[in-house]
DNA sequence: TATAAATTATTTGCATACGAACTAATTTTC
DNA sequence: GAAAATTAGTTCGTATGCAAATAATTTATA
């Protein structure tokens, strides 16, 4: 009977780190009024501007309802617009307005170095295997890995 | 001027890896009809039977509004029950039920086996490692002693 | 001792996230 | 060419999380 303490599981430390990180990042872009989440979808659109919302999705790994979400308050907010394609009229495609281009790339610095400093307490090499553990866990949870089908 | 993708940050590929593991463990304890947070304050209460919101609050991380409705969530369910303090008044402490003992004693291994099975990518080196850095991560995010016993 | 300050839990308001069900549009099948 | 299946996005219900404001109670202090 093993009554295990919280600590020991890795899952409940990965998500404390995760909330701890998520907040820190919310705190650094509450001053230009958007979240880490939304944060996320804009850097998603820099990258290529123009994607449907399930490509946005798939870039972030959010359902659709969360995007759809996403997208109504970064809409509200004249940062992204929503343009429905011609050929495929069930796409809907979203796009960075002038306002949410200028936004991100003032944010860009401070996003960086907000995530340096998060993880300031590793040394390069520690960083850079955390960060390889962190995308095999994934990869492993969300590829065709798993033994435990379902 | 760096235009950063999204893969880039750490922060995000914590908070992606964790979200994952989260809606791993969330989809092993449907059946028993609890989430993962919920199970962390039943955890909680295993270790100490009968602590007040705010101690759980602090084993686990969360703020007080959250440890309310957890706590809400879980009396609907009979799995806690709430208890005035008789010496401070402002106090409630929760208390694991019959029931609530229970399942937490059923959930355990289980609970254990989806740890593992999550982190099973990484060898007992890397896990340790990768323990490690979390712990020495949320530390630092949260101004606490980074000795972890362990 | 009167009252200001601190503490504990709750409430309120907002923003995520997820699953299920729904609508609209397109593609596939027969 | 029409029904069926598929796809894209939205809506709905539930559960988190957090910040700020409230209420109740206790402690500190002038």
């Amino acid at each position: 009977m093993s009554i295990s303490s919280i600590e020991q599981s890795t899952g409940f430390l990965c998500i404390r780190t995760a909330r701890s990180m998520k907040k820190k990042l919310d705190a650094k872009l509450v001053k230009f009024k958007i979240t880490s989440s939304q944060h996320t979808v804009l850097s998603a659109l820099l990258e290529t501007n123009g994607l449907s919302l399930s490509e946005v999705g798939n870039k972030v790994f959010l359902d659709k309802p969360a995007i759809t979400g996403l997208a109504d308050r970064l809409e509200k907010d004249n940062l992204v617009e929503r343009k429905r394609t011609a050929t495929d009229r069930r796409v809907i495609c979203l796009y960075l307005t002038e306002k949410g281009q200028k936004l991100l790339l003032d944010i860009d610095n401070l996003a960086n170095e907000v995530d340096e400093e998060l993880v300031s307490v590793l040394s390069k090499r520690e960083l850079h295997e955390f960060r390889k553990q962190l995308n095999q866990i994934w990869s492993s949870a969300n590829g065709q890995d798993s033994s435990d089908g379902e």
